[in-house]
Formats: C-alpha cells, sequence, structure tokens
DNA sequence: CGCACAAATTTGATCGATCAAATCTGTGCG
DNA sequence: CGCACAGATTTGATCGATCAAATTTGTGCG
C-alpha cells in the first residue's frame, strides 16, 4: 500500500484532515477519545506526515545548516567528529536534522547561507570560528537567520567583543589552569608553557591560565623565562622543552597536543630516569590517549547540545505566539565551559626504554 | 521585497508560470528569445526555486543521508573527515544536499532510514561499512532505495561476496605491496608486516598485498617468520617491533598509524645508529604527517565523489525516461581504488638523539 | 488563401500538509 | 423549552512548485 497520507488516512478513519493534524500538532484541541482513536491509527498505518509539504505551509523546514570546513583549519580532526555527532543527535532529539555544506570562504559561505535559505529553507546556521567584526555573523544578525557560535568573538587586541550574538566556548585558560594546579600537586614548580607563534587569541587565552595558576601559587616570579613560543609541530614542541629545560623546568604545560607531544619525547630523553614526562597537552586528541599523554580535554558534545538548544529556543520562541507551557528558562545566550584535565601514565613504551632484542 | 516566487515572477514578466519553469527545467521546450529575456529577470531578481514545493511535486528532495558513527568506530578521525567533507562538495556540485544523522544500532538505522525516507524524502544513502549479510543493505535493496557503500562487503571467510550493491573501497593490498616495493628499493630485504588481531577482512587484505610483494620479490621463504600480529595501539606496535626485529627484519610495514608509531619509536631505539627507521604506516593519519612517518595514503576524496556519481547517476536514469542526451557512460558500481605511499624523512627530533640540554 | 501540424505558451489540477474561519455538538441555566 | 457559548470538528483556501492537457502562435505548402 502506498504511504498513507493526512487525506487517505482522514477518508479511512471518517474524520476531517484537520482533526488528524490537530492530533499531531494541538492535541489540546481534540477530544481524548477521539485523540486515542486516532493516534492508533497513526500508528497502525505508520503514518508520517511529509516534511516537505509541512515546510511548504509553515516555512519551517526543520532544519539546521553547517559549514565543513576544509580538513586542517579550525577545529578538526576527531575534535570535530564528536562536535559534528553530538551536533546531530542533539539536533535530532529536538526534531531538527543537520545539512552540510562547504564554502571556499567567508563570502562564499554567506552567498551558500542566502542559496540555502531560499532554497531549503534552513532555520538556522551552526557556525565554528567567528572573527571579530565578522562578516558572515553580521550578514546572519541583519538577515535574523537564527545562528550560534561555537568560539568567542575575539577582537583584534585579543579581548573579547561584547557581540550580541550566540556563543559557546570552551575556557582554555581554566583549562591550563587546572593543568597547572595538577602539576603542582605532583610536586613541581618550575612549570613551563609552551604555546605556538601563531598570534590567535586562543593560545593566548591557554598562556592566562598558566599564568594565573602560577601566580596564584607564588611562583610568578618564575614566569617570564618559563614561557616559549614554538612552531605548532611535533619537533616544535621538542625544540621549545629543550629551551624550556634549560631554563629549568621540569613540567610544561602545552597549548596543544602536537607541542606535547613533541615534549614529552624531549623531556624523556634529556631525563632517561624520570618515569612520567611531566607533559600536559590540549585538546585529548586520540595521539594523546594513544601514548598515554594527560591532556586538557574539551567538553564539546556539552558544548553542541548547547548550541541546538539555543537555537531550538529561538525558533520556538517565534514559532507559538505564546511560549510552551512553563515560561522554560532561556538557555545562556553566550556560555564559557570549563574543560577538564585527563590525567594519564605514560605508556610502557619509553618505560622499556632499553629492552633487549 | 519578499522573496520572489514563480507565481510574482511570470505577473511582472506578464508570462505564464510554467514558461519560467520551463525555462530552468527544460530550456529547449522555450523560445530562444523569451528564455533569454527570462533568464536576465530570474538573475534581476534573484528568484530560486523552493526546495519544498518542488519536492511536494517531484517527489524528490535532492538530498542524500548519511549516517555518522559514534567516534571510534569505522572510518574516522581525520579520513572521516576528509570523506565527508568531498561528499558534501560533489554533492553539492550535482545540486544535492547532505544530511547527516545518528543512530544506536544497525536495526535503529533501519528505523532511521524509513523515516527519513517518509518524513524527509531522502533520495539516497551513504553506508560507510557494510558486513556480509548486512541488514541494512538488504533493507534498502528490497526497498529499491539507491545506496553506495564506502567498503567492500567481505563475507565470513574474509573473502568478497557477490553483492550486487554499489560499492567503492580502497585496495589495501595495493597499497602494502607498494609500501613493499619502496622498502625494497631502499636496500631491504627482511621486510616483516605488523597486523592487529582484529580478525577483520581490512587487514589480511592489507597483510596480502605484504605477501604477494615479498614473493615477487623472491623473499617467499622469509615470510613465515616475519608476519607478527599485536594490539591495534601505540605499546602493541613496540613489542610487535621488537618481536620482528629480534626474527632479523630491518624494516617493516604495519596495517596503521598507530602501530606503525610504537614500531618505529621501537626500531629507533634498538637501532641508535639508523637515520630513517623503515616503517610504513596506514591512513596517512595528522599523526604520521607530524611525526614525519611514511604511510599508505587513501583516496577517499575520490572515493566519495565516486560514490555521489553512482548516486546521481541512478537518479538521474530513474528521473527522465529517456535519459540524459548523450548515453553517458555510467560510473563503475563497484571500484576499487589504489592507494599509494607517501614517503617522509623522519623528522629530526630522533636525530638530534643525544643533543646535550 | 487556407489548412495541417509543429512549436510555443497557457490553464487547471495536484503534491500533502496547515491556517483561518465556519459549522456542528453539547451543556448550563433562566 | 430555548438560548447563549464554549468545545469539537469540518471546510475551503493556501504554501510554491510541476505535470498533463488545452490553447495559441507560427510555418510550410498545395
Amino acid at each position: 500500500m502506498a504511504r498513507p497520507t493526512l487525506a487517505s488516512l482522514a477518508r479511512e478513519l471518517a474524520v476531517s484532515r484537520q482533526t488528524i493534524s490537530n492530533v499531531l500538532n494541538a492535541p489540546h484541541k481534540v477530544k481524548p477519545a477521539t485523540r486515542e482513536r486516532i493516534q492508533a491509527a497513526i500508528e497502525a498505518a505508520g503514518y508520517r506526515p511529509s516534511a516537505a509539504a509541512r515546510q511548504l505551509r509553515t516555512q519551517r523546514s526543520m532544519n539546521f545548516g553547517m559549514r565543513l570546513l576544509p580538513a586542517t583549519d579550525g577545529i578538526n580532526g576527531a575534535v570535530l567528529d564528536r562536535f559534528l555527532h553530538a551536533l546531530t543527535e542533539a539536533a535530532q532529539a529536538a526534531g531538527y536534522r543537520l545539512t552540510l555544506f562547504c564554502a571556499d570562504s567567508d563570502s562564499d559561505e554567506i552567498r551558500q547561507y542566502e542559496e540555502l535559505l531560499d532554497v531549503a529553507g534552513l532555520d538556522g546556521f551552526i557556525l565554528t570560528s567567528s572573527t571579530p567584526d565578522d562578516v558572515r555573523t553580521r550578514w546572519l544578525q541583519e538577515r535574523g537567520t537564527p545562528f550560534a557560535v561555537f568560539g568567542r568573538p575575539w577582537d583584534a587586541a585579543g579581548g573579547l567583543t561584547a557581540a550580541s550574538h550566540s556563543w559557546v566556548d570552551i575556557d582554555g585558560a581554566a583549562g591550563t589552569e587546572q593543568a597547572v594546579r595538577m602539576l603542582l600537586a605532583q610536586g613541581h614548580s618550575r612549570i613551563g608553557f609552551l604555546g605556538s607563534y601563531t598570534g590567535n587569541p586562543v593560545g593566548a587565552d591557554r598562556r592566562r591560565g598558566w599564568l594565573r595558576a602560577m601566580d596564584a601559587a607564588g611562583y610568578g616570579r618564575d614566569v617570564p623565562a618559563l614561557s616559549v613560543e614554538a612552531e605548532e609541530t611535533v619537533p616544535g614542541g621538542a625544540s621549545g622543552a629543550a629551551l624550556l629545560a634549560s631554563r629549568g623546568a621540569t613540567a610544561i604545560v602545552c597549548s596543544s597536543d602536537s607541542l606535547a607531544l613533541g615534549a614529552a619525547e624531549k623531556l624523556r630523553e634529556l631525563r632517561p630516569g624520570t618515569a612520567r614526562p611531566a607533559v600536559v597537552g590540549f585538546d585529548n586528541t586520540p595521539v594523546a590517549a594513544a601514548l598515554g599523554l594527560s591532556s586538557v580535554a574539551q567538553p564539546v558534545e556539552e558544548a553542541a547540545r548547547h548550541m541546538i538548544r539555543v537555537l531550538t529556543h529561538e525558533l520556538a520562541g517565534d514559532g507559538t505566539g505564546a511560549a510552551s507551557n512553563p515560561p522554560a528558562a532561556p538557555p545562556e545566550r553566550q556560555l564559557l565551559l570549563a574543560p577538564h584535565v585527563v590525567e594519564r601514565v605514560p605508556l610502557p613504551l619509553a618505560a622499556t626504554g632499553s629492552s633487549p632484542a
């Protein structure tokens, strides 16, 4: 039998289309007895309303869009995977779907927004980064399209702009701060910070946490010599670590796992005796896990869920003139989530140091 | 001004809706002069047909679906990223969009198919794996829904089933074969193979390539002792490499980058003198790149593009009774792509071996 | 000139849902 | 008994496109 439609089902049940529609969209308008009878019939027939027809009438696609950046930019790799998965799952749970798209540049991204809004009628967008004075966020705001950004809108000076749009971000400083505290608890006092050259504010933010924790612990005077920048690569991490070690650092907090990987190697090499190289990375990538490297883990899943919450809330607010029954506390429009350190014991790989063949 | 529709634009131009529709969907039916006039007006007004309205009438959503596996399963990490990106890009270029969804299990995945087909009217699906006797592929085939699978349908014995559905896969054996040849060219003769325990056919396939190349080179007799299996982790790779080295192996082809990472570490350790640990990984993950490890790179982008080609071709065939003008050679329904080895010189990290602090 | 016939264009119906307004039921109460 | 009025249900229009069939325009030619 062909897929049932509202009309076909209505005929069978000898009720009107609208009544069935009401059972689905405004159950309180239907007499309980009728409602149950219809609900049962819906289940039995496996009736599912067509999104296209619904969208045509309501102008809602129940669909969010997200640009997939070309690999190696922005949040990527395993982090992006986790983020995407959580996003999709949360959207699905809220009755929305997620559509991906590609763009060559930010201006092309705007062109895509326009197209996707007109053609597919997307209800909102997820952005995975934003720059100060971002043309995309401005465009979306002017047009009144709902969107949420993963990442704070930093200004040119590395400060936070007072953007009025929704965003969620991970508090990098809180992460490195916690990493320092962990190392302090392990007995270290000369704890270095190893960042990368890129003048981006995310790195500066992570450095800030280290600084704060060192100050709080009373090691503020050591700070100048213990902060180093290197190339954002594994060898970069190694050379940075060598420099820090030469200045007496016994432990290192890094702004990425690549740096941490190189740093851990180097420390092992410099101090063959030490069991655990006191190095903490950032992002908690699979590499860190594979090598038994401690790392700051970002709660990207929570961030994704929150972004969906923000978007759906905004859309629900518009939709029904009278907001849902309980005024439902609106989700924070701007939220900073705290990461946490995943402490790991290095793998025996190094411990087996000079095992015979 | 509100978004133009076919009707509004028709009124302005004093032509009928259908004529404009024909300009877009069957230009040959419209007199050149009219066509150009209308085309210009479409551009000027920025008219874009609504996908929802179109879908309602044509029963085509121009949308493909793909299940996003929970992280750490199937193809993942950076490889998945590249695949997804290429998929999205290719779909977009062909006028299709990509919708993601999550599922808890294979049977739940079927439930999602059903829902997405009924509700969103998806035109086809991308699967990222298939098992012999896969319930999902069977369901899709019975229902006649177009789909393409990334990965060959292996049977229980590790052989290839004669499945009738479309798939694309990477020829793992060809990859390891090439890796062996590279090592042979570098002067190695005792080349080991390091795989993981998992009895999955992908690993067996990779081993097969090594075997083939060793045989071809006349080293078939060494084979039994030079094939080792270990746990699919970095330390697993290290212990496997130790074993292989003890049996005289001077180079190792691994079935993954994790194993290769551990193996490279171990070889370096065992032979401090050697400049380049002769180890080749598989998947060419960012880790391999970061550490300067040679690895077999899979052409996932090409695979993704081909899958979209297969799907769009199938849908185009159905759509217009008479296939597109030139009969357009149908894309291979089952395609095996050859990977290639990315040769890298290890990073100075190790070369700096015993540099002073 | 006029007819046949193809090319070009238009008309009305339809896809499957929701909206807004109309109609039908049923209950309370003077 | 009958009227008002809220509750329940139905009706007709509509969202924006395409399809199938009808109509108009144009061309060739006896």
